[in-house]
DNA sequence: GTAAAAAGTAGTAACGATTACTACTTTTGA
DNA sequence: TCAAAAGTAGTAATCGTTACTACTTTTTAC
């Protein structure tokens, strides 16, 4: 059922075989070298049904662009204002604040988001 | 020398006297009540002015905009995947999974970002 | 004070990431 | 095995954001 097409399945092989945050266009390309003639539209259908389904993560740097994570692992994304960098940092048991020293990082700000549904829609 | 014309003004004075998270586009309708003529495109530049220099929060859900936030002490934004909303919760002395229990919402995933320089960028 | 330079603005055009649409192909299931 | 359902390629359209142009305001030097 699920993840049956050739499409989705070279889509979500592409995620989990790198180990950065590439972007709709940076997955079309990679995929490309595997179904040639493959559609853009078709890169971000899937990308947002594996996002649904929680096969990935979207991530949302605020470059104007979503990244994808094939790694669904709890971690911290550190991100390089100057090269635009994605940097995973996976130490879950210290304080939020404390977390971003990571091998050379200088940590200016951060913005934590949260997904799940508010105690309104949980009503529903 | 900062904040010197009155459409960067009133433009940090809408976000710092409003509690949500609003887009470019929301500060905008908020400024015209202020400012009737003032245009689209001075809101971004001088939102863009505000987070560059540490006066805003610029807040990244994954909804395709981007949200500012006047209030720049450390907090978790938590991301309503229904309704949209963007909660804050303050929270900083619990560890980050523990955090996201808050008022009735249900945590499913989080993606936490990190700015500042990463290693080879603070070298330069 | 005043005039030239610098910085900011309004309004509009352009850009680019994403989404929608259409005709076609593949898969599913009775 | 064949009709319904789901997926796809390719293209057009959408929309948040950025760039550009002519104009106005502020600053600075005299």
């Amino acid at each position: 059922m699920a993840n049956y097409s050739k499409q989705r399945e070279a889509i979500l092989h592409e995620l989990q075989n790198r180990c950065d945050h590439p972007t709709a266009a940076q997955v079309y390309e990679g995929v490309r070298r595997v179904i040639p003639n493959i559609s853009l539209g078709t890169v971000y259908r899937n990308l947002a049904a594996l996002v649904e389904s929680g096969e990935i993560l979207s991530v949302a740097v605020g470059d104007g662009k979503e990244h994808f994570d094939g790694d669904k692992s709890f971690h911290l994304h550190l991100h390089c204002k100057c090269c635009g960098a994605i940097i995973d940092s996976r130490v879950n048991d210290e304080k939020i604040k404390g977390i971003a020293e990571f091998d050379g990082f200088t940590p200016e700000n951060s913005v934590c988001v949260v997904y799940g549904l508010c105690k309104n829609c949980n009503k529903q």
